[in-house]
DNA sequence: TATATTCCTACAATAATGGTAGGATTTAAA
DNA sequence: TTTAAATCCTACCATTATTGTAGGAATATA
C-alpha cells in the first residue's frame, strides 16, 4: 500500500505551480530546486502529466509548465493516477483474465472496493483545496487580515516529502 | 498502491480456515494445496497471524490452526495489518519526523485519509461476510434451500488469486 | 520411536522504485 | 545568427521490496 514518490513529487509540484500562479510558463528548474527534487527525475514526471493534458508544456528557451486547467478543476486523482498508473491494489482487478476463477472469486470485489474509495478521497481534493490548507486562501473578499509581507514562497515553501 | 501477496494469500488461507470451521486444527498443508500456495511461505504468513492472536497454531503431529475467535469477529483490516505490515501509503503518516517539515505539509494529512479510508473499507468485512458471499450463508434459520450434499470444499475452491 | 506438524533463519531470484547520464530538439532572446 | 535555456527521449543503474526456497530445529502425537 504505497504511493510512491511519484506520485508525491507530482503532486507538490502541481501544487507549487498552482500556488505560482504564473502567467508565463514556469521552469522545472525553479520547482526542483524549491521541491528539492531531482530535476531530471521531475522532467520524467511532468512528461508524463503533460501527455494526460494536465499541464501544458512550452518548450524552448523561457518556456516552462503551466496548469491546463484551473486549479480548482483538476483533482488529485487525475495527478496520481496518470503517474503511479495502475491504482488497484491487485492486478486482477483491472485485468480479471490474469485471475484463474475471477469470477468466483470473493476478494476481488473487495480489492476493487478499495480502489473505489483511494480514487475517491483523491478525487475530493482538487489543487485549489490544497492551496486553500497552504493558507493562500483569501479568495472571495479578501476578508482574512493577510500578513503584510506577502507570503513569498521563494524559499523551500511546503517542504517535507 | 497494492496489496501484495501475502496479503492476499493471508486472506484466502483464513477464509478457507472459517469455512471448514473444522474442530480440529487444519494443517497447513492442505491449505496450501487448496490454494495453490507454497506451502513454506504460508507457513510464515500463517506464523505471524499467529503472533498477532488472529489464529491459534497448534504444534507437532496433527497440529495446525485454528481460527482464535469465531469468523464474524476477525476483519479483513486485521489480516491485512499484520502480514502487510505499516499500511500507510506514505511513510511519514506513521512517522512524522522522517519528513522534514511534516507540521506545514499539505499532502500528508491527505495520504492519512487515505490510509484511514481503506482500513475502514477492510475493517467493515469479517470472515462472516466473506463466507456469505461464497454461498455458506445459511446462518440464521436455514431457510435458504442448500445443495443437499454439502459443499465438500475438498478440491481448490475459490481458486483464483 | 517414527512421523507430522509448526517454527526459525538464511539465502536467492525477480521485479519495482528511484533515480542518473547523455544527449537531441525546440525556441526565445542577445 | 548565435547562444542559451528549456523540454523531450531513451538507456542504464543502484537500491530496495517482493516472493519465494532451503534446510533444518523444535514439538507433540500416534
Ligand atoms: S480473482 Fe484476483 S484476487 Fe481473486
Ligand atoms: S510530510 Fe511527508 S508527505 Fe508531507
Amino acid at each position: 500500500m504505497n504511493i510512491s514518490t511519484k506520485g508525491r513529487y507530482a503532486s507538490r509540484a502541481m501544487l507549487e505551480l498552482a500556488m505560482r500562479n504564473s502567467p508565463e510558463p514556469v521552469p522545472l528548474k525553479t520547482i526542483a530546486s524549491s521541491q528539492r527534487i531531482s530535476l531530471k527525475y521531475l522532467e520524467r514526471i511532468m512528461t508524463s502529466l503533460a501527455g494526460e493534458g494536465l499541464v501544458i508544456s512550452v518548450r524552448g528557451k523561457s518556456g516552462g509548465y503551466l496548469l491546463a486547467r484551473p486549479a480548482a478543476k483538476i483533482t488529485l486523482d487525475e495527478i496520481v493516477k496518470t503517474v503511479e498508473g495502475d491504482m488497484a491494489p491487485v492486478s486482477c482487478v483491472t485485468d480479471a483474465s490474469l485471475c484463474g476463477r475471477s469470477a468466483v472469486c470473493v476478494t476481488r470485489d473487495i480489492w476493487r472496493e478499495v480502489e473505489d474509495t483511494v480514487l475517491g478521497v483523491l478525487r475530493s481534493y482538487s489543487l485549489a483545496h490544497l492551496m486553500a490548507r497552504e493558507g493562500f486562501a483569501r479568495q472571495p473578499d479578501e476578508s482574512r487580515d493577510a500578513p503584510d509581507s506577502a507570503p513569498a514562497l521563494d524559499t523551500n515553501k511546503q517542504r517535507g516529502e
